[in-house]
DNA sequence: CTTCAATTGTTGAATATTCAATATTTTCAA
DNA sequence: TTGAAAATATTGAATATTCAACAATTGAAG
């Protein structure tokens, strides 16, 4: 007679475990497309959300780039010493710090930001137009999903 | 006249951004599962893997878990000293170490594969059962031509 | 008003990861 | 057969991340 449960699924089968794969291959090419630069993955999103010139509170930033609070204030402490971006604290709420970016900082994500649209676009030929769009769609769909 | 140069992408919208959010969400919940059972991500992976009953490799095995050599290494151990998982020396080449999965590993990790059939379930409910498989189509696609 | 809970960000200690160096074994060319 | 190079795994030091505690400010109830 047959197992009442469900087979066993191999481990490359669970999204989670795809996700997991596919995030880390694509990390490691952006990782070494920014390593030109000397970046690290994380500061060209910090550098990227801050450059529409508003200030971000730590909180909402740290949620934009994926880290949690320690680790980007301690990477901030960083980029505040290589004077890529500046805080300032929120006078309508002083319990805020708002970041910047900084004229140095705008030079660095521009060119942060070309290397990765060059790996945006290794990607479309390799992978195809079509595929790429209805991946970031079905992403997109997930996250929205989970929340 | 306009810039000949493409117009600037926000984060949201890059394949290694989408990925990234998607990862970790997905990792964030089924973590919350796996911690019922105590047992980090990393450790259910590792033997789901080696619970085909087979001896892996170090390496072949930080490449099908996704972790790099000294960071397996020292979470091996814990495994060992947890009697979860044990060291055979390779007797075809003696460099190697063949990792082999106990019986209180292939306990414990029955009762992981529920927890994440668990969430792949849920996963299937929220999201679809359509949308579900293509994106694991498509993430495998992707997968595949990074190589 | 006053007080107490919630929000925001940082810090320091504990933990985990990574990098470079090492040890061992195998492979392979001379 | 020998010796150098490659492959495999581990180690220890340097880095990075995380957790829990803290400090400061704000919000809100009484």
């Amino acid at each position: 007679m047959a197992k009442p449960t469900k087979a066993n699924i191999p481990i490359t089968e669970h999204l989670a475990y795809l996700l997991a794969q596919a995030n880390r291959e694509i990390n490691r090419q952006l990782e070494l497309r920014l390593s030109k630069e000397g970046v690290p993955v994380e500061q060209w999103r910090i550098l990227k959300v801050l450059s529409d010139g508003n200030g971000h509170s730590m909180g909402e930033l740290a949620e934009a780039v994926l880290l949690n609070h320690p680790t980007l204030t301690k990477m901030i402490d960083r980029m505040v010493s290589d004077t890529l971006v500046y805080r300032v604290q929120d006078p309508n709420d002083r319990r805020k710090v708002l970041m910047f970016i900084s004229d140095r900082g705008k030079v660095l994500s521009k060119r942060l930001n070309s290397l990765a649209v060059d790996q945006e676009e290794h990607i479309l030929e390799s992978y195809g137009d079509k595929s790429t769009s209805e991946l970031k769609r079905l992403l997109e769909s997930l996250i929205d999903s989970s929340n």
